[in-house]
DNA sequence: TTGAAAGTTGACACTTTGGTCAGCTTTTGT
DNA sequence: ACAAAAGCTGACCAAAGTGTCAACTTTCAA
């Protein structure tokens, strides 16, 4: 009596869910979860939509698994602000960092930005729970600068905030970011632009005086 | 052979108008433009779906008709940057003017939000000539600042799209602002606290030392 | 080689949606 | 008072949407 045996090495459907996701990420960022057709999912990733059914039980177990899967990385650049590192250092890597990945990744970027003004429906408690739990981690070592004296007073949740909203901008914001820069469209240097006037202003912002 | 003569007061329809407006933007700000359903905006403004059609004919009509209307006063807080105030009391005012405005118009500041993430589908060119050239404006008039040696030669273009990812930031993204400050919700001291801290920082960051 | 599991899909059922319309009631200038 | 303009709305429709399914083809361990 033994169970149901096979663990092929399911590349057919690891591809086949990896084009889902990869269309789904593009469709729902655009469109939003409630904006977004499966059959538009279906056409984007060249399968019939009868075949993504055989996948996805539902469009929420499709958005759900995309949600998830953005979480893992969405805090990766924090591990820049770590006690061992000046501040200055760390600062300069983590707006660096977080302005590569939002450029490389555009549509998650804005997938993420769209669920959360979407009023974070499908953020399960567990979700929240890890971003207060990132959060406070990196407020601590922010802390220890400012006792240290190697910082300004400067509240670190504001602080953190100043940050996040200024580096997700020019990717969620793209149009905005175009008009206000007058580009015809965003490219490396103007990215490593942003990435310098953020880092010079916020550091002597936050830095004591030489 | 007279034209129609009639010019009533128009309460009733500038009363009809303004609910499905006021609708439509907390609605459109949630769904985005597809995912809203025109029969939630008739349930959330109190009136049958047949009389929203009398006085919008399709959905589209609906939207622009409120994104018009917020892009009128998107640039209002811009105001206070110029020429004649120096830069530490104009930043001061626009970074307050702003996160008040956005506290107090949660719903369009994110409908703004939602339509740029969205791809900014219904924005005309004018709208966005209009962008452009309000920024435009504004840089001239901290370029001239630094030609007086009143700031450091920080980048107008890109200070300008941190100040308004800073601001905007605690309004589209609120329950990230909420876990990031563990609040159960903003209030106005949380948004004054939000004020200090970025007006602090960016001071500092843009002012010659004393 | 083979047969059972995995994968594929056109066609279908059922629901929701945007938008229309005919006929009704209310408002208002005269 | 009254007629014409403005406002209102239940019922309806075509189109588009989600999700299902039975029958087919492909894959692969034994």
């Amino acid at each position: 009596m033994a169970r149901a045996v096979r663990d092929p090495e399911e590349r057919i459907r690891e591809r086949n869910v990896r084009l889902i996701i990869k269309a789904g990420i593009e469709i729902f960022a655009r469109k939003g979860f409630d904006g977004t057709r499966i059959a538009e999912i279906a056409e984007a990733s060249g399968l019939p939509k009868a075949n993504v059914y055989y996948y996805f039980s539902s469009k929420e177990e499709i958005y759900t698994a995309i949600i998830a899967h953005l979480l893992a990385s969405w805090d990766d650049a924090l591990k820049y602000i770590s006690p061992e590192r000046e501040p200055a250092e760390a600062f300069r890597l983590y707006i660096k960092a977080k302005l590569e990945y939002t450029r490389k990744n555009m549509a998650e970027s804005r997938l993420f930005a769209s669920e959360i003004i979407q009023g974070a429906r499908f953020l399960t408690k567990k979700d929240r729970e890890h971003i207060r739990q990132v959060t406070d981690t990196h407020v601590a070592v922010i802390e220890g600068w400012i006792a240290a004296g190697k910082m300004l007073p400067v509240d670190p949740r504001h602080l953190f905030i100043m940050l996040w909203a200024s580096t997700q901008f020019y990717s969620d914001f793209e149009p905005v970011a175009v008009d206000a820069l007058k580009k015809p469209r965003l490219k490396a240097d103007d990215y490593e632009k942003a990435a310098a006037t953020i880092t010079e202003t916020i550091l002597r912002g936050i830095l004591r005086q030489p």
